[in-house]
DNA sequence: CTGGGGAAGGGGCCC
DNA sequence: TGGGCCCCTTCCCCA
């Protein structure tokens, strides 16, 4: 999917709220289970307020890429109101699915994935990773690696797409094999934070709150284009006419329709 | 037709 | 180098 980051905080460090005390207390494992609803909704916060900055409709978008903009108060609320509900075992078991009860996994993921080197991938002939295509050349050998010609040598066995390293290939091939799986309704997914974003559907657990509206929301960038709403500049504008839009889906919706080429 | 919400996918960045 | 997290985008559906 593309990924055109509009604006990438290269002046200000990147933000690192506690999600991951939050990602901590609720790994994927946990919703293979029939998850306690009751434990879920305990850690639901209270509707966390957004940047007060924010409540300046034009300077939204602004105030969004300001730190404060993260939930406030969450994640000191979370981590220690979540108990462990099922032990992790290893990252390994994350990345093949172990322990997530899948009904039926979609593909016969490697049981060690990603605790598996370059090195012992190599030891072990490759043939553990069912999404990798033939072995890279750089596997043989890390000079082959460091040669741009070859770089893109990683491919997919399922796609045949091109990755430059390992790493990318192995994130990539987790949307083939869909490791994670919610313990409700059985639908997979590629990565932990999905499955969590989805489990919330189930929970109704709506972490991220308008401060405008106090309308709440699962999933943050939702609420982001949220507050779109509220602004009366939007993001998107139309180059011929100038009209703005919300979202990006709203300008590409109206300049396909044909824009008439003035102000509406 | 337009605007908005819900859900999900996936690449980039940082530690 | 890998994992965790962030962010943006897209699709679908509904009012």
């Amino acid at each position: 999917m593309p990924r055109s980051f509009l604006v990438r905080k290269s002046a200000c460090p990147r933000r690192r709220p506690n999600y991951s005390e939050l990602h901590d207390s609720s790994p994927e494992f946990t919703f293979q289970q029939p998850y306690d609803q009751a434990h879920l909704l305990a850690a639901i916060p209270p509707p966390e307020v957004l940047n007060p900055t924010a409540s300046l409709p034009t300077l939204i978008w602004d105030s969004l890429l300001a730190p404060q903009a993260q939930p406030m108060g969450w994640p000191s609320l979370l981590p220690r109101e979540m108990p462990k509900v099922v032990e992790l075992t290893s990252l390994s078991d994350e990345d093949s699915g172990k322990g997530s009860q899948p009904p039926s996994p979609p593909s016969p993921a490697p049981s060690s994935f990603s605790s598996t080197s370059a090195s012992s991938l190599e030891a072990e002939g490759y043939a553990a990773f069912p999404g990798l295509g033939p072995l890279p050349k750089q596997l043989s050998g890390l000079s082959g690696a460091k040669d741009p010609q070859s770089r893109k040598a990683f491919n997919c066995k399922y796609c045949n797409k091109e990755y430059v390293s390992l790493g990318a290939l192995k994130m990539h091939i987790r949307s083939h094999t869909l490791p994670c799986v919610c313990g409700t309704c059985g639908k997979a997914f590629s990565r932990p934070w999905l499955l969590q974003g989805h489990v919330r559907t189930h929970t109704g657990e709506k972490p991220f709150s308008c401060s405008h509206c106090s309308r709440a929301f699962a999933d943050r960038s939702n609420l982001r284009a949220h507050l779109q709403t509220h602004s009366d500049v939007k993001k998107y504008q139309c180059k011929t006419c100038s009209r703005t839009f919300s979202r990006m889906s709203l300008l590409h919706k109206h300049q396909e329709s044909g824009c008439s080429g003035g102000p509406r």
